[in-house]
DNA sequence: CTGTTAGCGCGTTCAC
DNA sequence: GTGAACGCGCTAACAG
């Protein structure tokens, strides 16, 4: 009995078809069947019926692996952001791909677990696929990173932070002004004995920032900021509030507002007060940052700052849009940030 | 004054360095670069030597595309979730790439929003790499997507569920029957007036599955089903169960648990309820399905089911592994499901 | 509008 | 241990 495969006499034999058979199929050249599938070439109506239903017949797929390496071009993206299940940071990979979408570009995505010598590891194994760019997150690479970048002769996009030494294009915005800001709220709200939770400062550079951010605004508001738990943790999570808040409380029990390094500490902290028959903000207030969605449907809603991750993920790619297609050149594009004082302050 | 590039004399101008130039400064054929940089073959020390530092001096990284147009073997793994901020799916992509760390396989992963359509899409766009496997969310496939599919010739691991056709191999568990084991948990609790929170049943399969267990429960124990609130969003989100657990009071106000689609909602449920002074679970029981991390954090704590998110991508990551090595076939691998009773019920 | 030639940068294969 | 020839599947460049 034939089988289907008896009725493509042309199609060579091992793996999956092969441009040259669907150009056999429907009696054309193999560049012609490629111009055919690229779409923007001028090709007879009917040899581009031909070879479309060639291509059906067949279920041919086109090999972008070949087509990268003949034409230079891999048609990839890479990203690196420090943890995937972090929502934050999930909006900003989201926020690429959909600007990418618009485009025939595709997403290479990495993450690094907070860990510098592995974003050095991601970047190697990343600019094997030769991305045509890479947006990474913040502004702390090891030498070796730096060096594969600078060599790679590609546009990288920092994001997620203002470095001091860009590498090339920015797109983010100051976490210790951000942090500032909402202490400067918080100081407006009434608040002056500031207790702060944060990770591993080692790792989470943002977090780092935002504690510089904190001290500022506190020395400057004549406040003291020693009322500091460290989490050796990263990515710090609601649980570790949780813990965090009781040494908090009981090393610094005239704290009158503990503030997060992020909304899922933040939250753990909340809960953690209900908990120990604690009211908040009445009992304690508690901040948190990144408005997570958490921070607006939980009650109390959480004072916070919104930081535009999903805008951050779509500007950088746009921005690398923009810098492959040589429209633009390396830029620091701040993206906007906004105190959200709610009813857990 | 000369630069350094005029102390690589050798080297061809455009574009990053390639292997043949590696070959050149060291002194050797370029088979033996690609030999040493491969790792397994046994090359003279001082060779190695010369030829590591060639790399050093150049920074050379590996082109895979290139390689992997010789081998054969692209070394990508196709990966498709229907989203990315959500930690259940971010939980399941971390697992594969862990699990993938292993090898020499890298991830590519892509998401579709609860669409089939973006999912046909996404087949066709990750199958032009050439990816030597494909993990899937689900059984719910277009036609044309299994076409692509079966044509593809590589192995097709659908994660999270049991469908009733599977493509090829299976990594996941019947929500249908964790629901169940919920609502029986939860009747034996006590609890007979059910109600019912989810969003599109249309496009979130393993939800429709879950009301499917949710019915299955209810009418084995002869109690009722129709307390259903339905949220035409996929996904569905925490402000959505805030919405629909105030409908659901107000069209069936003798609901005595309210079960949810996942956590999320439950999450925003138990919100509201406390912004409606009602006691959880005094007032009203809530419970949830995904054991998030909010889902023990959370005060109340909520009740759930734990399905191993993280352990569906090492296993269908492993699966896949035994697979590409012939060392496994198409198999269905059941993952585990836990109820955790918590203080939300 | 279509075809021919050449080559992208590697790894496979065979030879020594 | 190492090298030469060849080809993976496609597209750039040029020709017609």
């Amino acid at each position: 009995m034939p089988t289907e495969r008896d009725q493509r006499p042309l199609e060579a034999s091992g793996g999956p078809p092969t441009m040259a058979d669907v150009a056999r199929i429907a009696g054309v050249s193999a560049m012609t069947v490629s111009r055919a599938l690229k779409g923007n070439s001028y090709i007879a109506k009917d040899t581009l019926q031909r070879i479309l239903s060639a291509v059906d017949q067949l279920g041919y797929v086109l090999d972008r692996s070949a087509g990268s390496l003949s034409s230079r071009r891999s048609g990839f993206i890479a990203a690196i952001v420090p943890s995937i299940d972090n929502s934050n940071f999930a909006d900003t990979a989201r926020g690429i791909t959909d600007a990418l979408e618009q485009t025939s570009m595709q997403l290479l995505l990495g993450y690094t677990n907070y860990s510098v010598e592995r974003e050095e590891e991601l970047i190697e194994s990343m600019l094997r696929r030769r991305p045509e760019g890479i947006i990474l997150t913040g502004g702390q690479h090891t030498p070796k990173a730096r060096a594969m970048l600078a060599n790679a002769g590609i546009p990288v996009i920092e994001t997620w932070d203002i470095p001091e030494n860009p590498v090339d294009a920015v797109v983010g915005f100051s976490n210790a002004d951000a942090m500032e800001a909402l202490v400067d709220s918080l100081v407006g709200q009434g608040y002056s004995r500031f207790g702060f939770i944060i990770g591993s400062e080692a790792s989470d550079t943002r977090g780092y920032q935002r504690h510089l951010g904190f001290d500022r605004a506190l020395r400057r508001h004549g406040l003291s900021g020693d009322r500091v738990v460290s989490i050796e943790a990263a990515p710090i999570r609601m649980s570790h509030g949780a813990e965090a808040i009781r040494h908090l409380l009981q090393r610094f029990p005239d704290t009158d507002v503990a503030v997060c390094v992020s909304d899922l500490p933040a939250f753990g902290a909340i809960m953690e007060c209900r908990r120990m028959g604690l009211a908040v903000p009445h009992d304690i207030a508690i901040a948190g940052f990144g408005d997570y969605e958490i921070a607006s449907v939980s009650e109390p809603a959480i004072t916070t700052v919104n930081v535009d991750s999903y805008g951050i993920g779509t500007q950088a790619a746009e921005q690398m849009i923009a810098m492959l297609e040589n429209r633009a050149s390396a830029a620091t594009i701040k993206t906007f940030y906004r105190v959200e004082l709610r009813s857990s302050t």
